[in-house]
DNA sequence: TAGATTATTGCATTCTTTTTTCAAATCCTT
DNA sequence: AAGGATTTGAAAAAAGAATGCAATAATCTA
């Protein structure tokens, strides 16, 4: 993969700590530099097949990108959409008791928690409400 | 919600035993009857909305939909993609582990892991071949 | 059961997300 | 700096999904 000016704001947008973002997130971060989505989308394609970064589907309507690539999981915020990142130990064990359930091969797995994120939860407690 | 034809016949291809059939491939089976795709998806739109149904998302690149709506995983087989339905029993404690890992409040999780299913895992032994 | 009422249908269109096309620009090696 | 390979921007196309509308079908009411 040859470097280039667009690839690298790219990833210098997209890999900021902890963000998930979509295509269409990154480009509009990056398209004052005159960067064309086309090109947000192809990057991120060459990216993902060379495993620099994982692209997160089924969370959202559109796909969305993860700098970090390796393990771990994430947890949705049903109040603001937030994603979390869940560290591979939470689940220890999983694809074992799957395994002993079904006598399948089973090798890997995706899990999406869904939960409250820790400043929903916050600010529920502080109002008074539990949801 | 009114009953119709078309509903019926799209629960009857769609129900089939262990599919998880898209949009399209649902379409597929019952335009010979002369219901429209657009049919297919508002049918099925409002199956999920009254949890008749699951929508798969995040398996494939087009919305799987799953005729049981009573909590279970799946399997993804990374051979011939045939998805195969995991009871809920594997996943037994996986969010009383995650909360305990970060802290924060989860409470449903949804789990796909990939493998080989029952056939092409019997397949590949009788070839000698192991993958 | 006739007529009114409401939901659903088929078709075509629209919308959203992603991929592709291609000439021009950029990058890398020498 | 030249040359070939790769990448880009802009626009078009593809793929998946949703929607508006007039016509049709199902259900309700009397």
């Amino acid at each position: 993969m040859k470097n280039s000016r667009q690839r690298e704001l790219i990833l210098e947008y997209a890999g900021k700590s902890g963000l998930h973002p979509s295509a269409e997130e990154i480009h509009e971060e990056v398209k004052k530099y005159g960067i064309a989505l086309g090109t947000v989308y192809r990057n991120l394609g060459k990216m993902v097949s060379e495993g620099l970064i994982k692209k997160l589907e089924g969370i959202s309507s559109s796909a969305l990108y993860d700098m970090n690539p390796l393990p771990h999981y994430h947890m949705v915020c049903r109040q603001c959409g937030f994603i979390t990142d869940i560290p591979e130990s939470a689940g220890e064990g999983i694809i074992e008791k799957a395994i002993s359930h079904i006598g399948a091969e089973i090798d890997s797995c995706n899990i999406v928690f869904h939960g409250l994120c820790k400043k929903c939860s916050a600010h529920n407690k502080k109002g008074g409400k539990i949801l």
